[in-house]
DNA sequence: TCCTAAGCGAGACGGTACGTCTTGTCTTCCA
DNA sequence: TGGAAGACAAGACGTACCGTCTCGCTTAGGA
C-alpha cells in the first residue's frame, strides 16, 4: 500500500533522473530504453510497468515543471495582464533558462516530436486559458480565440528556440518585454482592445 | 553520363513517391526504410546511395516544393509588401492546403523532428530575407531582426498546424488576412513603421 | 538458474536440429543463418548469443557424436589393438554409415572447409592417442608419430569420402578390414613391429 | 576472329595473379570478387565473362600447375615405379614446397572446399592412372583399385597439410621416402606384390 | 590504312545475407 | 508480491557482396 507506492515513486524518480542525465549527454533520439534502465539500475520490465515508451517518460519529466510554471501566473486577472510590467511570457523564458541544456537537447533536430507538439498544444491551451479574463471584457472578437492562442504559442515556442540557440541572450526580462512588444498590438487589435 | 543521371533521377523519384504514398497511409515514425525500398522497388543499398536516412529523403520531398513556393514572392519589393492585398503568408497557406494530408501526417505526434525544426528555421530565414527591403526603409530597429523572423516563423507554423487540425477552415485568403492582422502591428512597431 | 540453462539448452537443440534438417535438403554453403533461425523458430540475435557462425553450430552438431564414437574404443589396450578382429577404423565406418546423408552433404564441394580440416585434425589427434600403447612397446620409431597419425587420418578420411560416394558399399566390416590391410603393414614397419 | 585473343589472355592473367597476391595476404574465404577485380584493375562484368565464381578462378590458378607437375612422372613405367629411388609422391612434395604459402592459405580453415575436394579427387585419379602399369603385372587384385587410389590420395593430402604446418620440414626427399615407406607395403600387399 | 565488332572500365542497381541493435514480452528468483 | 536479471521473438538497422545491366571508350583483326 503506502510502502508499495513509495517504492514505485522511487522507481519513477530513478527513471526520470536517469533520462535527464542521459539527455544532457546525447540527443534524445539516440537514447534507448536499455540505456535508461541501465542508468537507473532498473529492470527492463519495470520500465514498462510505469511507462509505455520513452516519450511517456519524457513527458512525465516535463509536465510537472510546466504545470508549476503555469500556475505561478494563472491567478492574475485582466487588469494585471494589461498593466503588468512582468508579462506572461516572462515565466516561460525564466523556466526555459533554468533548464536550458535540457530544452536545447529536446527541441532540436535530435529531439522529440511528441514533446514538441505537446508543448505547442499545451502552450496554446494555457494561453487560451490565461486570456479568458480578457475575452470577457473584449468589445468584439474578430478572430477565433483558439487561432490567436496557437499563433502566440508558436511565436513564443520559436522565439524560445532562437533564444536557446543564442545562449539565452538577452535576459529573460528583456525577451519577455520584446515578445510582448511584438505580440500585444496585433492580438489586442483582434479583440477590439487596440 | 547523361544516362547515369537519368537513372539516378528515376530512382530518386521512385523513392520520393514511395515515401509520399506511405506517409498518406501511416505515421512517418512507423515507416521503415524497408517499407520505403519495398514500395519503391529499389534495393536497400540504393536507398543509402542517395540518402543518409529517412529524414533526408523527407526533406528532399519537401525542399523543392518549399523553394518553389518561396520564390513566387521573393521578387516583391517593399511597396508591394506594405500595400499588397495578398500578404506573404498567403502562399504558405495555399501550399499547405494543397498538401494538407502530407503536412498533417508529418507535423504532428508521429511526424519528423528533423522536418519540423528545418521548417521553422527555413521559414525564419525566408521571412528574414523577404523583409530585407523593409529593413532598408525602416527608421529604427528596436528589435533584433532575426528574433522577429523566428517569432513570425513560429507563429505561422503553429497557426498552420491549428488550421490543418481544423480541416483547413477558413479559406487560405481569410487565414492569410487574419495572420497579417495579428502579426503586422507588432512587427511594424518594432521597426518604427507603426 | 537451472531454468535458464534449460531454456538455452532447448534453443541450442532447436538450432542443431534445424541445421541437420536443412543440410539434408541443400548444400551447407547455400544455407544462410536466416534459413537456420527461421527453421528453428529462433530469433537472429539468439543464434549469435550461442554461436559465432554457421560453422560453430555445425561443429557443435558433430563434435558430441565424434567424442562418443571415439570413446567406444579409447580404452582398448595394445594387445586388443594388434590382435582385435574389429579394427579401430570400424567405429568410424559405422558412425559415418549411420549419418551418411549428413556427411555426404558436408564433406563434398558444397560443404564446410572448417569441418573438413577440423575432422582431419581430430582424426589425426585421435589416431595419435589410440596408438599410444603401441608406441610404448615399439622397438624403434623411425617415423615421427604425428606424421603417421596424419597419414592415417587422411587415408581414412578420403576412403570414407569414396565409400560415401559409393553408397556405403561394401559393408563397414569389410571396409574396416580392407583399410587395416592397406594401412597396417606400412605403419607397423615404421615402428619396428613389421 | 582469332580463337586466341591476346586481350582475353591478358585479362585472365591479371585475375589469376591478383588472386594469388590476395591469397598471400588474407584467407581465401575473406577475399571478395570486388577485391579481386579491384586488384586486377578489371571490371566486375569482365570477371564474370571469364569465370563463374571465385572457385573457378582458383581452380584455373591451380590446375595448370597440377597438370604440369603430374606430367613429369606420367611417362614412368612399372619398373621405374617399383625400383625408382625417387617415388611418385616426390613431385607432389616438391610442388607444394614451391607454393607453400599458397597451399597453406588454401588448404586450411579459411580455404576453399571446392579446391580441397577437387584436389583429393584429382590426386586419386592421378594415382589410379599412375598405377595402371602395376595393375597389369599384379598377380591378384584383392582390393578395389579406386579404393586404393583414394586411400593414397587422402594419406598424401593430409601428410602434405601436416608438413605445411610443420614449415616443410623435413626435406621433400625425406618426406617422399617416408611416405613410400608407410604406403608401399600395404598397397603392394593388396595387389599381391607384397 | 581504315572500319567494325569485341572486349573492356566504370559503376548503378535489385536482391539478399550479414552481424548488431532495440523493443516489448516472458520467466525465474530474490527480498 | 514488486522488482532485478536476463533470455527471447520480432524485425529494423546500415553494410557488404553478388550477379546483371547499360553505357561509352578502346583496340584488335579483317576489309
Amino acid at each position: 500500500m503506502t510502502e508499495f507506492d513509495l517504492r514505485q515513486q522511487r522507481t519513477r524518480d530513478s527513471l526520470r533522473s536517469a533520462l535527464m542525465a542521459l539527455v544532457a549527454e546525447s540527443p534524445f533520439e539516440a537514447i534507448s530504453i536499455t540505456d535508461i534502465t541501465r542508468r537507473a539500475r532498473v529492470a527492463r520490465k519495470t520500465f514498462y510497468a510505469h511507462y509505455n515508451d520513452k516519450d511517456a517518460l519524457l513527458l512525465d519529466c516535463v509536465l510537472p515543471m510546466l504545470s508549476a510554471a503555469a500556475q505561478t501566473v494563472t491567478q492574475m486577472n485582466a487588469d494585471t495582464l494589461l498593466a503588468g510590467n512582468k508579462p506572461l511570457s516572462y515565466s516561460a523564458f525564466k523556466h526555459v533558462q533554468q533548464n536550458a541544456d535540457f530544452y536545447r537537447a529536446v527541441l532540436n533536430a535530435g529531439g522529440s516530436v511528441r514533446l514538441i507538439t505537446h508543448l505547442l498544444d499545451f502552450m496554446a491551451q494555457t494561453s487560451y486559458e490565461w486570456h479568458a479574463p480578457i475575452r470577457e471584457v473584449a468589445p468584439k472578437m474578430t478572430v477565433e480565440p483558439m487561432l490567436i492562442a496557437h499563433f502566440l504559442a508558436g511565436a513564443l515556442f520559436n522565439t524560445l528556440r532562437w533564444w536557446l540557440a543564442n545562449d539565452c541572450q538577452p535576459s529573460p526580462e528583456t525577451m519577455a518585454y520584446t515578445f510582448s512588444q511584438l505580440a500585444a498590438p496585433g492580438t489586442l487589435d483582434a479583440v477590439g482592445l487596440g
